[in-house]
DNA sequence: CTAAATGCTCTAGCGACTAGAGGATCAAGA
DNA sequence: TCTTGATCCTCTAGTCGCTAGAGCATTTAG
């Protein structure tokens, strides 16, 4: 019935210091333990311990799931709030892509327009040396 | 001629702090000092630190940066390695994007499927508890 | 002359872990 | 029974790239 915390880390693919940091903050609820004080866990950790690696895994940070935690142990409540986190969620990874991909254009022109020769006259270095002060001339 | 850490940070847009920081590990060499200890800058310092900061906004990670500085002193090397750190910041910057476009679709779809009912019908809560378990029945 | 701004050093904090020391305990094979 | 290796425990410190704050000295503007 009760396992160790290897065997928790297995079920869940969490790794054990993690598992033990999750505790130290709280994420988890301190563990009972055997009488050479080693932690017990059952099906009910197993299940936490997954809805918090898939969220972690999605980019929850720590703070959402604490609170997606709370109201997945509150049935009966609207999931207003829920739906909320994970809007708020969704736009800021979109944020993300949005400022990823403007860099990968810029990295790729740099790069594109590299002529492997030598560092003097590499755009690489230059464009990251000139950018916001294009009033001095490129290449000599 | 020569000016104050507060001046370069105007001229350059990086935080006073960050500029010590950068001085401390090693990113900046150590700027001379006035009688009364205070740090002494000069062009060379803005073009360097404008250069960090553009390598920055484009995600390099300071080792990174080291490496892209030390060419950029010997201009007569091949600008090789330049394009092989652009390159594979790239390819990471490729990986990001990817990855956080599944995680938008699969936090979209959760989203969408939300009723905006109570918690123990929300499609996002039993998602984030479910998967990698999904031989279980889904509502009830 | 004074008050605000700027500078200095040093330490500690952020998020979410990860690594390592140093020691106890457990399970399995000889 | 002994031993070996795996697992467990706690504690501290490190990662990255800053950022914040304490407590003090100096400079600058009015």
């Amino acid at each position: 019935m009760a396992f160790s915390i290897g065997e928790l880390s297995r079920r869940t693919a969490v790794k054990v210091p993690t598992i033990r940091y999750y505790e130290q903050i709280g994420l988890l609820p301190a563990a009972p333990r055997t009488d050479s004080n080693r932690r017990l866990y059952g099906q009910a950790e197993v299940d936490r311990l997954n809805f918090i690696r898939h969220s972690r895994e999605l980019g929850f940070e720590i703070d959402d799931i604490r609170e997606l935690l709370a109201m997945s142990e509150q049935p009966q409540s609207s999931c207003h709030k829920v739906d909320s986190i994970a809007n708020s969620h969704l736009a800021e990874i979109d944020r993300r892509i949005a400022s990823l991909t403007t860099l990968k254009a810029e990295l790729a022109r740099m790069i594109s327009e590299c002529g492997r020769g030598r560092v003097c006259d590499c755009r690489i270095i230059e464009v990251l040396a000139d950018h916001g002060q294009c009033r001095t001339e490129h290449r000599r």
